[in-house]
DNA sequence: CCGTGTTTTCATATTTTTCTGAAACGTTCA
DNA sequence: TGAACGTTTCAGAAAAATATGAAAACACGG
């Protein structure tokens, strides 16, 4: 499956395209297409500054194709536009930095995905708010009954809501200032086997 | 665009309905087709035990859809089969607490992923093992260079296999025992302003 | 304001993913 | 064993996501 590869050259060529493979099917997990992956993978396994052609060439995809995933990528900041004196061609390179690129991703898809959910979810747990308390009847029917699904609803809601919003200012100390949650986090894992429970801090207990 | 809902029912079924699109729309981020997601989001939004013909009307889905999605649904540990004594039917219930539910899907996803990735990326890595060092001159040209470009190589791919095993190390702690590593998240997030950085703690050991 | 080299756009084509529905397959109970 | 019920499978249909490529839009230098 894997041939020794004879030179040094040839060695790391089909390593660069093994590793563009395999970051391609991750692309789903980072939540972009695949090409894009395979794009962000080439400049980043390759560490140069590339064009549309070269990219274009190396992964055998379209002009458009390529001019679309490099501009996605900039959008996402993971790589970004270099122009070089003399040469009207843009250039591109990709982050080095795994945990900046990391965090980049992390702080994207915070926007992209987990603000809007919460917005969703504020106003759908709304859409409920006045009738949970033990209030009036509004119909004829088995009020009670009424008031006490909605009631769980409503608790289903909260505790959802506040997961995300937990899920998401964690995700903001990851992201902001310079990183220096990550490397928190990285140091969690070394020292975690017994771990320090500040105080009394239970966060909830949702009785199922 | 919501209105206010005359009786309690119709507001909450208008929220559930609601909820089912918005959980749909997260399918990517969590790495399931958007049928599956409105199939566990209408178990966990309803609490309710279901089986394959309620979720095939509520969701107006064919049979081997609604079958699909269940036992993919169950397959992620994420919903849970029921039978009820005297009913030939099988009924399909979410788990209810929202940091089970995470866990879940972390753990699998890290299966599913995770695992692989790093397999892949070790198997990359050894590609070029040989090459690196200040070796002999495989071939006649440039060998500097050739190990210039070799080792840089080589350098990206140790940090992003570093970065995947800290990654995967953090959450199998996240995930594993009762998910007493959750809990230390969140308490994170409330105390985290001034973060307690160890000491100077390089991440690293993860030797392969 | 042209000419040349480059990038962007976007209608159309292609590929991939997901869904459907009906047949095949189990199970249980008389 | 076989009728009644229920679940799973899967080939083909439908839908969604991606890619293509040629034309339009840009950006400069002259």
């Amino acid at each position: 499956m894997t041939p020794p590869a004879a030179n040094p050259d040839r060695a790391l060529r089909e390593a660069q395209d093994r590793f563009i493979a395999v970051w391609g099917q991750m692309a789903g997990a980072w939540g972009i297409s695949r090409t894009m992956a395979e794009v962000h993978a080439l400049l980043y396994v390759t560490g140069e500054a590339l064009n549309t052609d070269d990219v274009m060439e190396r992964l055998q995809i379209s002009r458009g194709n390529a001019s679309m995933s490099l501009r996605a990528l900039v959008d996402w900041h993971i790589i970004s536009k270099v122009t070089r004196r003399g040469d009207r061609k843009e250039y591109f390179e990709a982050e080095q930095d795994v945990w900046t690129l990391f965090r980049a991703i992390v702080r994207e898809r915070l926007n992209r995905e987990v603000d809007p959910l919460l917005a969703n979810l504020h106003e759908i747990r709304d859409m409920t708010a006045r009738h949970d308390g033990p209030r009036e009847k509004t119909q004829a029917g088995a009020s009670t009954e009424d008031a006490r699904r909605i009631a769980e609803h409503n608790k289903r809601l909260d505790e959802m809501v506040e997961f995300f919003e937990m899920l998401a200012g964690l995700s903001t100390q990851f992201v902001s200032p310079s990183g220096k949650g990550l490397r928190l986090a990285a140091s969690l894992l070394t020292k975690l086997p017994d771990l320090p429970r500040g105080k009394g801090e239970r966060l909830r207990e949702t009785g199922s």
